[in-house]
RNA sequence: GGCCUGGUGGCGGAGUGGUUACGCAGCGGCCUGCAAAGCCGUGUACUCGAGUUCGAAUCUCGACCAGGCCUCCA
């Protein structure tokens, strides 16, 4: 079973190969802490999650390096800090706190490695330097500009070439570059702003910069996987490319590669338009995961193929925790049964064509579906099935809470007590086939949001799921 | 202007040149004291036009529509 993975510098699905088995690097683009991240932002690091599992399924757990960068060196963060008055480091650690949380709530596992970009400050200002004594770069005015003629396959990756960059040029060109298309490596600081020592004067690093430097201290390159949103392919991704191997060449024999792979996800909207502040429909994960679960909303960033674009509706995350319930209610139903450990990965196969997650859920209700039968019919085989099911939905990042507490989750021990002694009194109602008090009870309980069911062994009960976003 | 996506049933959303994905919702039935959950069954689809083909929603071309990028942006 081979991983296709569809590389944007191709165009097309290719096999995955890792240069090196033993060690698979993977590396995204991560936030520019200056805010909490929304429900956009949170897309990429549950897809590249899903990859990050797959990939430690397949290569093994410690045969992967994950790698993805906080910009904490940014305009909007020096802005943030001057208005509240504090040091860059207040905000950016505040928020990088926030986004571990949140994300930790969409189940996404912490990356290996998190570099920071004012950490590397000298492996920046190193590349820098190269790129200036291999002629690549050049100083004007304080800045140091990348030379985008230095590169002759600029425009590669975004299907671009220069002169459609003049001709659609929207900004004006800054006068002391050579090429409307030349970008930034280092420029001078604002009065009040951080600033860095460097041999090119005083001053901070360009974005693009920040990412080819943390790429190579933390995973060296070519690396085998970059991904980032859709967005990021030009310039960010197209600039990326063009430092690293301007800055590596040289080497006359080899054809030098900055990634092997390159993956970009689409983009969300909100209600079918974009999300944006001025639009006001900006939903923050934080603010979500305290209105609907976590791996709800993780399922519904899911549920559309990680390159298409995904809307974002109220519809969408009803009907995911609605998925969900299906799911859960079947485990909750096999509670009893031990899972088998599967002997390979065949069952993750939809995933191995380019992440195909939407393949993938028909997959996880199919195997629900075979359990299910299994405890009815006693076949035998419910271990083999519930185990395949817990592997797969695994590497999704789901259904690893106890079906319990997922029907019940909103429920503290107050309630749940008060609840427990509801039910008991209706069931001695109900085995007095007094019908009319235990309905009562049971409408009672409705209005506490408890749906009750009975069964063969007493009753059970869940949670209601209050209405999302 | 250039580049890139996408347009599938009430909703979400895969996929394949010829055989109803799947989930949610709906409808009928079973189960239930009644429900809920579950089970069985069931309807509705492929933006438009032209072409290729024995046959296209699936390939090609064109049109239309929507979104994104070209400036910080997941």
């Amino acid at each position: 079973m081979t991983l296709m993975l569809h590389d944007t510098l191709a165009r097309d699905k290719r096999a995955f190969v890792p240069g090196n088995p033993q060690r698979v690097t993977l590396y995204v683009c991560g936030p520019t802490v200056y805010n909490f991240a929304h429900v956009g932002n949170a897309r990429p690091v549950v897809v590249f999650d899903v990859l990050y599992r797959i990939l430690r399924a397949l290569y093994g757990q410690d045969a992967v390096v994950y790698a993805r960068n906080f910009t904490d060196v940014d305009d909007k963060i020096n802005q943030k800090a001057a208005e509240e008055g504090v040091e860059i480091g207040v905000i950016t650690d505040r928020y990088i706190d926030a986004y571990h949380a949140d994300m930790d709530a969409l189940f996404a596992l912490r990356p290996d490695l998190e570099p920071r970009a004012t950490a590397h400050m000298g492996d920046i200002i190193a590349m820098i330097q190269t790129l200036l004594d291999k002629g690549a770069a050049y100083a004007a005015e304080g800045h140091v500009l990348f030379d985008t003629a230095a590169y002759d396959a600029y425009g590669q990756l975004s299907g671009r070439n220069l002169e459609d960059m003049i001709a659609g040029a929207r900004v004006e060109v800054a006068p002391y570059k050579r090429h409307g298309a030349d970008f930034v490596l280092w420029k001078p600081s604002k009065p009040g702003e951080p600033v860095w020592e460097s041999p090119f004067g005083p001053g901070r690093p360009g974005w693009h910069i920040e990412c080819s430097a943390m790429v190579e201290a933390a995973l060296g390159s070519p690396i085998d996987i970059h991904g980032g949103g859709h967005d990021l392919i030009f310039p960010h991704h197209e600039n990326e490319i063009a430092q690293s191997i301007c800055a590596k060449a040289g080497h006359a024999h080899e054809t030098p590669v900055y990634a092997r792979f390159w993956l970009h996800n689409g983009f969300l909207t909100m209600d079918a338009e974009k999300m944006s502040k001025s639009l006001g429909n900006v939903l923050l994960v934080h603010d979500l995961v305290k209105q609907v679960p976590g791996e709800a909303v993780r399922w519904a960033l899911l549920a559309a193929h990680y390159r298409a674009p995904l809307d974002w509706t109220t519809k969408l995350i009803d009907q995911s925790v609605k998925a969900l319930d299906r799911l859960y209610g079947v485990l909750q139903r096999a509670k009893a049964i031990a899972a088998t450990a599967p002997s390979d990965n065949s069952v993750l196969s939809p995933l191995m064509d380019d992440l195909n997650t939407p393949q993938a859920f028909s997959q996880l209700f199919a195997l629900a579906d075979d359990l299910d039968r299994a405890l009815r019919e006693d076949t035998g085989e419910a271990a083999h099935h519930k185990g395949q099911l817990l592997h797969l939905a695994g590497i999704l990042g789901f259904l690893q809470a106890d079906p319990d507490a997922w029907f019940m989750g909103g429920a503290d021990a107050d309630l749940a007590a008060k609840i427990e002694d509801l039910l008991k009194t209706r069931l001695e109602a109900r085995a007095n086939k007094d019908f009319a008090a235990a309905d009562r009870i049971r409408d009672a309980l409705n209005a506490l949001n408890v749906v009750v069911m009975d069964g063969p062994d007493g009753a059970t009960w869940r949670l209601r799921e209050t209405q999302g976003s």
